[in-house]
RNA sequence: AGGCACGUAGCUCAGGGGGAGAGCACUACCUUGACGCGGUAGGGGUCUGGGGUUCAAAUCCCCACGUGCCUACCA
């Protein structure tokens, strides 16, 4: 069969989209929920539908799409459950720019008019994440993409929400929470990032009701003075004692603050008096339940100073510290100011500094939830990858607090809360209820609040699945093989998804978790787009093509080290990419017609015995890698073999064969050429899917995707010693002319006569490979020897048992010949008398395992012949040239 | 303040008790019928420092220094 010469450079660009649409329209991605085959199912990390595709993305799919692609060849029925998150406040927050450029905001449009707004720009935009995945190559299951807001998950999200309610795990709670004063929301303790902030510290003193006395506190927030409602000191601090009981006036307000005593309070910190301001604190908030304060909220949803300020009302928080530190020092109550660096709340979101404010909401006691979590890791029924992050994990978990999940948003699930307008009932409900259930009233007012978004990420693996309806997807395909992820979200999303997957469906969510790198820039640095270091996956897979692109991530992804990612790195791969399309050239202009799937001869030839035992190794390396997710092993396994051995020494070494005059030694030698290529293509296809189908389509005959193709297995009848043994030999005998050849400078071109000498059997190899190493040499005669003179005027050599002359008679440059035995000699030395002495030790002989004091003799004793020979024949020249 | 990583060739990183490795970069040579996105050869490292365990330490332990990250209610 005649087949098109492939052009001299592989061109990504419209091979990939070709190749996807193929796959796509083949339905290779689709899970088949009635299949016997053993599962294999992930759920992907559900990008936010705004988001764009960031290095991050790319290689947590492509880690994803590596499993999949090769569980589907090793005859798993695959299952990869995309889809998007809603993402809340990031949504709202994108939505309400659009907004503002048409100078409306939300409350202008009504929640109504403004959720059609989101769903608009979710049709238009919220594709975009999804093409980008697409455009990586991820053989997601599109058939079954899911949206976190979208009806059967909304429904999950109610039915848990409620069930966690009627068994007590859902409360609704007055008490301190994380507010952010630009989205106007309570966020979860963990969407707060702590961030250094450099402030200062400011010594405030109050003066004592009813005495001269006075006392000073210190305070990095003096605008929340205004809402103090006492002082407190320690109860064994002397300095205070008198003072305990005893009443303060708050400066610039007049009012009059209990002292009280609390062991909270640090006597080393500043003064050892502490402001307690309860309604802007959360430990001031503890203490002021402990001692029955009054809570004063000075500070608004907005950030601005309440009418409760008094004079200070309406002006924004920072101002007003600002104008309450100038008013302290004017009257005479601000001691003194120090810098002062703390670590304050930021907004995950907006990155707005939080406001503490006691405030209604829902929370979730998850302790008890917490506890399963932990026993099932503990008990091996999820493995968590690396292990180093099941510390994390549990450290976390232990220390966990009620999650506070109700926000004061409009884009997400409204909680499925009601309050009757008549007699303050409370009703939460599967469905919108029409009366109250104590009063029978029909004015119910559903709660304003949102959930937050998390706590539908939570539900993912078995929502995406149909549940609460019991689906044979559920069934099969749950708990899932893998989840996959980066370590930023192992609480927000992992731990969470375990408490909720063991509490509702009374089994794990996945067997592993994989936790895999952040991707950096080239200095360390977090890529971020306010740091501009940002790398666009899409534009490095239009520069690069996608499969180097692919392959650069996998060779990084070792486990617990971030990924610095450099450019030239993926061109290098590129350059891989580049050699396996000219290696897949090569052989197809070899074959003769032949095709990659025909049945595999037994191998006759070395070379043909060489690779194929090579390949064996490759695959069994490789396929254990894959298993325990060390995926630059298996990519730069394969790069090695690829690269090195099947092109460096394979292809060299079969080209006589090829382009020789027997017909049936060509025809083994170019099957098992197409056999050692298939599987090459195939081994790569989960990494580089793109131009592995695109060779596969050039050198197949049955037309199908290599994704149908079996990943290979290894033979272990095929593994042959002798014949890696035998290359070891032509590979170093090769290798000493080479180097003779680079040292001396003489041309590669020039055809050189050399004379071997050495004892029958090393020879007896030689000879019977003797055509293919002055091919591999380029050598003019290789002329055996067993023993007689040395050839003089020669540049020498030893490989193994064997001396190797080249004579060089007219062009041998003594000197340069001298130089370059001593500098062999001089590297032999070292080595040798580090194991000679190894020998001489008693320790060593009687406490080191015999066989390692065997192979330190055989290399003691290899060594020391080397160096004999190779002194030898230094002599000899220095003799020669003395004479001369 | 605690915790977790990491410090190996100029750069980016593998390795992980018994002969220092890769890719890129560098140097020299090369239109050898797949590939110059290539070939061949070469140079380059007291494996951060100091102790300890061991017959043997880049590898295990301790300490120090440096870097990064996570967690925490000292205002």
């Amino acid at each position: 069969m005649e087949r098109p010469l492939l052009p001299k450079a592989y061109e990504p660009q419209e091979v990939e989209a070709k190749w996807y649409r193929f796959w796509q329209e083949q339905g290779l991605f689709r899970a088949d929920e009635t299949s016997p085959e053993p599962p294999f199912s992930i759920v992907i990390p559900p990008p936010n539908v705004t988001g764009d595709l960031h290095m991050g993305h790319a290689l947590n799919n492509t880690l994803q799409d590596i499993l999949c692609r090769a569980r589907r060849m090793q005859g798993y029925n695959v299952l990869w459950v995309p889809g998007t998150d809603h993402a809340g406040i990031a949504t709202q927050n994108v939505v309400e720019r659009q907004l503002a450029g048409e100078n409306l905001d939300r409350h202008q449009l009504g929640r109504e008019k403004f959720i059609e707004r989101v769903w608009d720009w979710r049709r238009i935009y919220g594709g975009n994440i999804i093409n980008q995945l697409k455009r990586l190559g991820a053989s997601c299951d599109w058939s079954r993409e899911r949206f976190t807001m979208e009806d059967g998950l909304s429904l999950a999200v109610r039915r848990v929400f409620v069930s966690l309610y009627e068994q007590g795990l859902i409360y609704r709670g007055y008490r301190i929470i994380n507010w952010c004063p630009r989205c106007t929301t309570a966020l979860a303790n963990l969407e707060v990032d702590a961030e250094d902030y450099g402030g200062h510290l400011y010594y405030i003193r109050y003066s004592v009701v009813d005495g001269e006395e006075s006392l000073v506190v210190a305070t990095t927030r003096p605008e929340t003075m205004l809402g103090d409602t006492a002082v407190a000191v320690h109860p064994q601090d002397e300095r205070y004692r008198a003072l305990q009981g005893r009443k303060a006036r708050l400066p610039l307000v007049g009012r009059e603050l209990p002292i009280i005593a609390d062991p909270h309070v640090d006597r080393e910190f500043g003064t050892g008096a502490l402001k307690v301001t309860p309604a802007h604190d959360a430990n001031d908030y503890e203490i002021g339940q402990k001692h029955g304060l009054d809570t004063v909220r000075v500070i608004d949803d907005r950030g601005i100073m309440s009418g409760a300020a008094g004079s200070y009302a309406g002006l924004d928080r920072f101002a007003c510290r600002t104008k309450v530190v100038e008013d302290l020092k004017a009257q005479g109550y601000l001691l003194k100011t120090e810098a002062y660096r703390i670590r304050l709340g930021h907004c995950y979101r907006c990155k707005t500094v939080i406001e503490p404010t006691l405030s209604e909401q829902w929370f979730v006691a998850v302790k008890p939830l917490a506890a399963e979590a932990m026993g099932a890791v503990r008990e091996g029924r999820t493995r968590i990858i690396p292990a180093m992050w099941e510390k994390n994990y549990f450290d976390w978990l232990e220390n966990i607090e009620d999650w506070c999940i109700s926000r004061q948003i409009w884009w997400g699930h409204r909680i499925p809360a009601w309050y009757c307008r008549e007699c303050g009932e409370v009703v939460v409900a599967l469905t919108d209820p029409a009366a109250c259930g104590r009063c029978k009233g029909a004015t119910l007012v559903q709660d304003e609040d949102v959930l937050d978004t998390w706590f539908s990420s939570a539900l993912w693996p078995f929502s995406t699945m149909g549940w609460p309806v019991e689906t044979p997807e559920l069934e099969r395909f749950y708990p899932t093989s893998v989840l996959v992820t980066a370590f930023d979200i192992l609480f927000f999303w992992v731990a969470r998804m375990m408490m909720m997957g063991l509490h509702f469906m009374g089994e794990v969510p996945f067997r592993d978790v994989y936790i895999h790198a952040l991707v950096r820039d080239a200095e360390g640095q977090k890529m971020s787009k306010s740091r501009g270091n940002v790398i666009d996956p899409l534009v490095i897979m239009d520069r690069y093509g996608t499969d180097a692109f692919r392959f650069t991530l996998a060779a990084f992804a070792a486990q617990g080290r971030d990924i610095r990612l450099a450019e030239e790195r993926i061109e290098g791969y590129r350059h891989f990419v580049n050699k396996l399309w000219n290696a897949s050239r090569f052989t197809l202009m070899n074959l003769d017609g032949s095709s990659l799937d025909e049945p595999q001869p037994p191998p006759e030839q070395l070379a043909d015995r060489w690779i194929l035992s090579t390949l064996q190794r490759v695959i069994r390396e490789g396929t254990e890698a894959l298993e325990s997710y060390r995926f630059n092993d298996y990519a730069s396994s394969l790069y090695q073999f690829t690269w090195h051995e099947f092109c460096d020494w394979y292809l060299e070494l079969i080209k006589p064969v090829l382009y020789g005059e027997h017909p049936r030694g060509r025809r083994i030698t170019q099957l098992i050429l197409a056999h050692s290529l298939s599987a090459i293509l195939r081994l790569l296809h989960p990494i580089m899917p793109f131009i592995t189908e695109e060779l596969w389509h050039h050198l197949a005959v049955n037309g199908g995707s290599i994704m149908s193709a079996a990943f290979p297995q290894a033979d272990p009848t095929l593994i042959a010693p002798q014949a890696e043994k035998e290359m070891t030999l032509i590979m170093g005998v090769t290798t000493a002319v080479r180097n003779i050849r680079g040292e001396m400078n003489i041309s590669p071109a020039a055809q050189l006569a050399a004379v071997v000498y050495g004892p029958e059997g090393s020879l007896q190899l030689l000879e019977a490979h003797a055509s293919s190493v002055r091919d591999l040499a380029r050598l003019s005669t290789l002329t055996l020897c067993r023993d007689g003179d040395r050839p003089r005027l020669a540049a020498s050599a030893v490989v193994g048992e064997l001396e190797i002359f080249l004579p060089l008679e007219g062009i041998l440059d003594f000197q340069e010949e001298t130089r370059r035995l001593q500098k062999e000699i001089g590297k032999l030395e070292p080595e040798l008398a580090r194991a000679k002495k190894k020998l001489t030790n008693e320790d060593f002989l009687g406490r080191a395992p015999a066989e390692v004091v065997a192979k330190e003799r055989e290399k003691s004793d290899r060594l020391g012949a080397k160096l004999q020979k190779l002194q030898e024949q230094l002599h000899r020249l220095v003799k020669l040239a003395g004479g001369r």
